[in-house]
DNA sequence: TTACTTCGTTGTGAATTGCAACTATGTCAG
DNA sequence: CTGACATAGTTGCAATTCACAACGAAGTAA
């Protein structure tokens, strides 16, 4: 369809005729549930690695997508029925033996945040099993499809370091939230526990956050001030 | 120049009847040149953006590169006549606006470090000029073709990431250097300079470098003892 | 011999961090 | 009504790290 009729500009040199490789984007979706970071992962229905758990992905539409990123959220719209609004990209992988339906095959793959308690996805469109699997898991089991246990270590790796840098996971998390929500989740992501007043110290000198006036979370116990990011 | 006779790949069945972007492989290659954080950029002798600046780039050829890596050694061995020991991938960018030779453009970026005095890769083999120009002049005018100068601090970004998190450029480095040697270098990445015995402090807690035996750098003034890379 | 420049180390006060205690404030059981 | 309880939020302090500066050491060059 836009093969050839995209040229307001003055006639150019022809693209070069080298075929191209297959081009698709993966989501590696995290969240945290029973504590525990987790990755979402659906089992493929079709060959290859049929029956295989893998990241959810779909093909890259160049007539569809204006970008890299309008292309991801596509796809999360598409496999999910919701766009994902905290999404980074990771890197792009690509080789010969990656994916046996096409000659070589490349994969740009990007990274979400989910909130904890956010509405199981399962209710897509045309999707088979969709699943949230600890980390863990995923990582000691590694019989995920294709090479999508090295993407889904690194995307936790790429989310560990933001954390150590002080870059709030503020996808995990509603739009308000107590301190110790967001001191669970870092732990959560990090997989050990954190100092309280250090931890504290540190957002505010960062002065990331503010605290919501009257607003308080009020619990089985003492409640606790809400806060919402800051800028 | 790459409208030549070379169409093996006609005979690839596409995998789905989704069209495939242009993909293309971009290198931002860094030195310190004059004790001064550089990239190396070509001219543009061709349409489009012809006479500007662009970083040496070229494109994927699934017919001849393993992998994504493989491609940018391809590229780096065809554009400056050597491969590049210290790359690293940093990501993908990609949409429609972005290449007007091709209604949608894909480019992977990486990221290279050359050791300071490199012999110029100037006598490549079909390039046009290429020429260091220093970081602090090329984001100032940032008058460079496509998006290349957003490539370039991404590129410069993550570089001072890396030594943030001693994460040592020992691309710039020859195989033995002196301590001061190394942090001049990494004082000309970061843009500021450091304070020596922190800076020391820092490298024998991680254990990172040790000493050449009975290797000195003798110049001018007191000679100094050269390290290697550890492990 | 002396000036000079860089190498390498040491000292010190400030800032940050880790650890642990303490108080505050609500719910809930009895 | 009262006190146990679990979490919220603060405080104190020792230990570590850090920035900054000074010092002696080692070579060249005049």
């Amino acid at each position: 369809m836009s093969a050839s009729t995209h040229g307001p500009g003055a006639a150019l040199a022809p693209v070069a005729p080298y075929p191209m490789p297959f081009v698709r984007l993966e989501l590696a979706i995290l969240s945290i549930v029973d504590g525990h970071l987790a990755v979402l992962l659906g089992r493929r229905a079709q060959a290859p690695h049929a029956g295989q758990w893998a990241l959810p992905g779909g093909v890259l539409r160049i007539d569809l997508d204006e970008d890299l990123g309008a292309a991801a959220q596509r796809v999360a719209g598409e496999r999910l029925g919701a766009p994902l609004p905290f999404i980074r990209q990771l890197g792009a992988v690509g080789g010969r033996a990656r994916d046996p339906r096409a000659p070589w095959a490349l994969s740009v793959v990007f990274r979400a945040l989910l909130p904890v308690n956010s509405i199981d996805p399962l209710p897509g469109k045309r999707l088979e099993e969709l699943e949230w699997r600890a980390i863990d898991e995923v990582t000691a089991d590694s019989t995920l499809a294709f090479d999508h246990a090295s993407l889904v270590s690194q995307a936790v790796a790429a989310t560990r370091n933001e954390i150590g840098a002080l870059d709030l996971p503020f996808g995990f998390l509603p739009e308000q939230f107590t301190l110790g929500e967001l001191q669970s989740c870092c732990e959560a992501i990090l997989g050990h526990r954190l100092d309280k007043s250090s931890f504290r110290r540190r957002l505010d000198d960062r002065d990331l956050l503010e605290p919501v006036p009257g607003a308080m979370r009020t619990g089985a116990f003492r409640p606790a001030q809400l806060y919402r990011a800051k800028g």
